[in-house]
RNA sequence: CGGGAAUUAGCGCAGUUUGGUAGCGCGCUUCGUUCGGGACGAAGAGGCCGCAGGUUCAAAUCCUGUAUUCCCGACCA
């Protein structure tokens, strides 16, 4: 490609809107360019390597023997609303109506229209197990999109589905899937972490979710070093961690704590330390108030609370006026003594004894409260969020913390939407049973960014040579001379003919800016034809080298030859 | 959905406090000189100052709405 015919718009400054790496160089290298927000148009380099990351998950798709098709992206609402989730998605869905008032969506994600698909063409168990896939649109009205196409509203996601007639099959379905996602990543040269992943309201038996380190990620992983335990932060199962208490048989008492609502607060004000207490926290779960207890120092995990529950629609936090019509007291008074309402209490508090507690009673607290004892707690189990330095579940060294951005997601769904949409198979014994699934989805234009967000320095992006936008480029240093735009022209060609995707910088442009926009676009490897031309000597670069290397023309081809091909 | 900020040329910004009809840098066009890490000189083009009302002789500037965008948080099959 001539990079005088390529429309490569590329910024000196960067738009105000960018806050992150991935974001900036993409709008800076011409790449992407916003039309409102949360959704991008391709400009050809974006494009192109979009495409190839698709080539690379439609391969090994393929390979691990899941089979192609394409749905509409523009959908009927009747499959969504069989399966409850037209109300569940709510406003996140792209509803409307067509010119007969019926209504439809712009798909957020297919299960229900695979489902539907294996309803209508399956015909016989033999054709059991079966997994589908496509690469499509997709659409999901974001309360507020992000970070360029990390949190867009339209987004390209790889999504297959799989169809087993037991449990055993649904495994193997899933390990193909795992296989073949892990083969994705390396592809792509990510560099991923597999995390386990909350599955529990779905109703699934098992969720991983493939995300890379990343200070800019959303999600929370932790995971430990040691024995390469990882897990979403939601999901990490904590190890009760014991901790000083005050010694002896004591008896509850009851003190005046005026204005003292926050641990902080009463930590200042009775000169204990904040693993002292235990919080209480009163809950609305479906319409029924519950109180969680944690110790003062964690935080209680409304995913693991709401799976035990066995809350359905919301879990959240009491309003005020409810906390006080529960406690007869203020907010910050809250405790288990004489409540009401079931208490679940966290594993770590049965460790503790004499401990600090909420009164029910404005600007009260007991101390030397004990479990048994002074309340009874409806169930105790793990219902705090992890915290770094938290003892491994595995190995039991120590956790460590850090933020990923999701770029895959596999899950074992079971019969939730075979059910609600009627998908069985009959088998040779005339038995009718309901299909097993599996999903698995794979931001496409997420680990466009992702690969950004690990791969760049001052100058610009360092693509991989698997899904660089062009993998070598031809610079000739002035543009006037005849000789090197010669010499340029033919080291392009003899690339071009050994199938190299070559770009040559034929604009008339000063060498620094050429530089600057190589850098800047990624290009792997670069040949530099200046003062030496005459002696047949140009310059080899790669992206990530330091310094270039005089070498004669010959050499210098053959070498972004091997350099392309070894790193494909 | 709650809180905060912004909106002036393609991009980055100043001008708004104290009202007088718009400026800087980069980019763009033309000519010339240049040509190894975002050149220099000269001459240009490009703006209903987000939109709608209001106050005023006069509004980018003051007032009232409204839209859009970004940030923090909530939410995120």
């Amino acid at each position: 490609m001539r990079m005088s015919k390529l429309l490569m718009p590329t910024l000196r400054e960067v738009p105000a809107e960018a806050e992150i790496a991935s974001h900036k160089l993409m709008l800076r290298a011409g790449m992407i360019r916003k039309l409102a927000s949360g959704i991008y148009s391709y400009l050809p380099l974006g494009l192109r390597v979009e495409r190839k990351i698709e080539q690379i998950v439609r391969e090994e798709m393929d390979k691990a023997g899941a089979l192609e098709l394409l749905m509409p992206a523009l959908l009927p609402a009747e499959a969504y609303m069989q399966s409850g989730r037209w109300e569940i998605f709510g406003p996140s869905m792209f509803k409307m109506k067509d010119r007969y008032e019926r209504d439809f969506c712009l798909g957020p994600t297919h299960e229900e229209l695979f489902t539907q698909t294996a309803i209508d063409n399956i015909r016989s168990y033999k054709e059991y197990p079966m997994t589908m896939y496509q690469i499509q649109h997709k659409y999901r009205d974001e309360g507020r999109p992000r970070f360029g196409v990390i949190r867009s509203r339209e987004f390209v996601m790889k999504d297959a589905y799989s169809f087993d007639l037991s449990e055993e099959g649904l495994d193997r379905s899933y390990q193909a899937m795992y296989k073949a996602y892990c083969n994705v990543f390396n592809r792509l040269g990510l560099d991923f972490t597999i995390v386990d992943a909350d599955s529990g309201a779905m109703g699934g038996s098992g969720s991983q979710e493939f995300m890379v380190k990343s200070p800019v990620g959303e999600d929370g992983i932790a995971y430990c070093d040691d024995c390469g335990y990882a897990a979403n932060y939601e999901k990490a199962e904590c190890v009760p961690t014991e901790v000083e208490c005050p010694e002896g048989d004591l008896d509850m008492e009851m003190i005046h704590t005026p204005n003292a609502h926050t641990i902080e607060e009463l930590v200042e004000f009775m000169g204990a330390k904040p693993y002292n207490f235990v919080k209480t926290i009163i809950y609305k779960a479906d319409d029924k108030f519950i109180a969680a207890m944690v110790r003062g120092d964690r935080d209680v995990n409304e995913v693991k609370l709401k799976n035990l529950v066995g809350c359905v629609d919301d879990l959240e936090l009491a309003e005020p006026f409810e906390v006080k019509r529960i406690t007869n007291a203020e907010v910050g008074f809250a405790g288990p003594v004489g409540l009401q309402i079931p208490v679940y209490v966290d594993k770590e508090v049965e460790l503790m004894k004499n401990f600090i507690v909420g009164a029910n009673q404005t600007d009260m607290h007991y101390k030397n409260v004990n479990i048994g004892k002074d309340f009874t707690p409806f169930m105790i189990a793990d219902i705090r969020v992890i915290c770094p330095g938290d003892k491994c579940p595995r190995c039991g060294k120590e956790i460590k913390a850090a933020q990923g951005i999701e770029v895959g997601h596999i899950f074992k769904l079971g019969t939730k939407y075979s059910k609600a949409l009627g998908l069985k198979a009959q088998t040779e014994t005339g038995e009718e049973k309901d299909v097993i699934m599996g999903c698995y989805g794979i931001g496409v234009t997420r680990c466009l960014a992702a690969s950004i967000e690990q791969n760049n320095d001052e100058n610009g992006i360092i693509w991989p040579v698997a899904i660089a936008p062009y993998e070598a480029v031809v610079v000739p240093v002035n543009a006037k001379s005849e000789e090197q735009t010669a010499l340029a022209e033919e080291i392009y060609k003899e690339l071009s003919d050994a199938g190299i995707e070559a770009l040559i910088d034929d604009r008339n442009e000063r060498p620094g800016v050429k530089f600057k926009d190589s850098d800047l676009i990624g290009i792997p490897v670069r040949i530099v034809v200046g003062k030496k031309c005459g002696e047949g000597i140009v310059e080899y670069k790669e992206r990530t080298a330091a310094e270039a290397v005089e070498k004669t023309v010959s050499q210098a081809v053959k070498d972004v030859i091997s350099f392309i091909k070894s790193n494909k």
